[in-house]
DNA sequence: GCCGTTTGCGCAAACGATTGATCAGGCGTT
DNA sequence: AACGCCTGATCAATCGTTTGCGCAAACGGC
């Protein structure tokens, strides 16, 4: 395609069409401001073509001091329940001419080396963020300070755009279905105590119990926390009780997958002895065994709405704090839910 | 930290310094071969310090017409199987003072914009990527052509570096444990025919087999993928013969799941009737019900081993091939596994 | 046929960092 | 006293793109 190894740039562009280096960028750039013929146009469109010729990247950044590059950090990549997320984040990324810059966010120590790098390097021109669970939100927005145009998820920090969706509402679902089903005494499997997801669910979990008139014992509700050995610790907690809840609600995927692992350690039969509703969905809820009950949460138009936020702010606009309520949670029922046993 | 809102350049380190601009480039950059005296190099670190200098991502890139930043790319970003991959990646790129860019590998159709977008623009010097299954390597290779450092992960392609693991030898450490436990009758849920890991992993399986003097009937391999449901299948197939097999060796633990699952709806208890072995491991491995039992690939050193030869390539190096030896496969008995029922 | 306006395009100055070339002194040598 | 050399630091060009401004030619109205 190209007529040289090297890499086209604007000027061969330009030389090709026998046309200056700016009349080239005003054509490809679709400047309406511009005043070029149609003939001129259409050869210069026709010699960038020819040669194959794409903006270098770094002279267009350092112009316009702008990367078109947005970061996203999650605290683990290849959690399932960042799948939407990050479809969704990347699709609206997408659609406003941006690449995704996806990163970890282990390295996030405050201070650490990762944001002085993509922001402070000037490498991307804003961040999603989703704070690791029980990350102190002031000792961050500290951290990030004024210098960069951020938007969190889940977790708003002082000084920063965030998004989130709608907690309480998914867990009053949940708990709704299994009282439904015929549950009177059901167990809540929490995240930690500090983690404001955790108490937003634990909120709308004890909603529902009010709303249906049942009894909301403390020691039915747990808060080890979202990961799979926090729902062990949740259920063996759960179980020990001198009477027994006939259901469980948990948190999260992650911490269901815990739940289940446990009920059948101390030889309990899902849905049979204990149903289990999980919040949030991801794929792998397909796969458990048995495949769990979820209420699905709109992770994609999280991811969405973050990037728009964020877009937002980087154009100069006020913080904001938004929730994203539509699609709203929606029960999906699978084979982890069932009546109590007579 | 710093005294103003804007983000401080050399310039502004210099004019706190009292010296030029190349002074202060030459001592942060440690240039070994400027004389400055000592003097001089601390009044600039600490008026670096002092303003809380980062270097411009843009204006270095252009001068250098480097970027360091390496692109992965995946199938899917949020497969469990990738986790270690990536760590490796990142671990190996950030000690050599690069940025890991993550990007699935969905959009990758040759001719699609995000091959354009990374490489033509010059956002990255080199690309790590793992074909989607059943991508053609030579269709893959015109697409990329001569443009850029590349290394393939699994799947080799002309004109390009690439890194294996050993798919036989842990296909072949899969068999062995079952020809062990006591099972004479196994059966192969591969990947698509047209895999190269997926061949490499039957042949390995099949080495296993003559070498124990044991049977070698074509209807027990089967050549459906590597995801979930293509495990169901296999799995299917495999227990509609005549003769049951009793046990299974999964390519892959995502095909490893639909094994599993597949037994179940069948009424078949694992391992009692039916004992299954996955080749690869990941964490989701531990979560399944009962446990996998895996065959674990150097799958992080598979990762490190990438970037080094992505980094050979682009300090002008020749192509090469590697196969990562070290740490070899080794088998991690869960409870998936057992001897077959008298 | 003269003047003001529009059209079509090129010139050149940024953006921030890197680096070969250059320059001003101080010192030792002849 | 004139010379060369080493040290310490600056000058200026360069990477590729964008964009305000200037300049000619064409055009229209009187």
């Amino acid at each position: 395609m190209g007529d040289t190894g090297a890499v086209a740039k604007l000027s061969d562009v330009a030389a090709r069409a026998g046309v200056s280096v700016s009349a080239v960028s005003r054509v490809l750039s679709g400047d309406p401001s511009a005043r070029l013929s149609e003939a001129t146009r259409e050869r210069v469109r026709k010699a960038a073509g020819e040669v194959g010729y794409h903006p270098n990247f770094a002279g267009r950044a350092l112009k316009l001091a702008r990367t078109d590059v947005l970061a996203l950090i999650v605290p683990d990549v290849t959690n399932s329940l960042f799948a939407e997320l990050t479809r969704g984040v990347e699709d609206e990324a997408v659609a406003r001419g941006c690449v995704m810059l996806l990163a970890r966010s282990e390295d996030m120590q405050p201070g650490g080396s990762l944001f002085d790098r993509l922001l402070g390097e000037g490498r991307v021109d804003g961040i999603v963020l989703q704070p690791r669970d029980g990350t102190d939100p002031d000792e961050l927005a500290q951290s990030v300070g004024e210098r960069a145009p951020l938007v969190t998820i889940h977790q708003p920090i002082p000084g920063a755009s965030s998004v989130v969706v709608p907690d309480a509402l998914a867990a009053r679902r949940a708990t709704e279905h299994l009282i439904a089903l015929g549950h009177r005494r059901i167990g809540f499997a929490g995240g930690l105590a500090g983690s404001p997801t955790a108490r937003r669910r634990a909120a709308g979990h004890l909603d529902a119990l009010e709303e249906a008139g049942l009894e909301q014992d403390p020691h039915l509700v747990t808060w080890r926390g979202y990961r799979e050995q926090d729902g062990r610790a949740s259920t063996a907690e759960l179980l020990a009780l001198p009477e027994r809840p006939t259901a469980i609600v948990a948190a999260n995927v992650n911490a269901a997958v815990g739940v289940l692992a446990q009920a059948r350690a101390q030889g309990l039969a899902v849905p049979e002895d204990l149903s289990v509703v999980a919040v949030h969905d991801a794929w792998t809820a397909g796969h458990t065994w048995p495949p769990l009950t979820c209420v699905r949460m709109p992770l994609y138009e999280l991811g969405r709405t973050a990037v728009a936020a964020l877009a937002h702010v980087i154009d100069g606009g006020a913080i904001e704090h938004r929730s994203v309520e539509d699609p709203e949670p929606v029960l999906i029922r699978r084979e982890s839910t069932a009546e109590p046993r007579g």
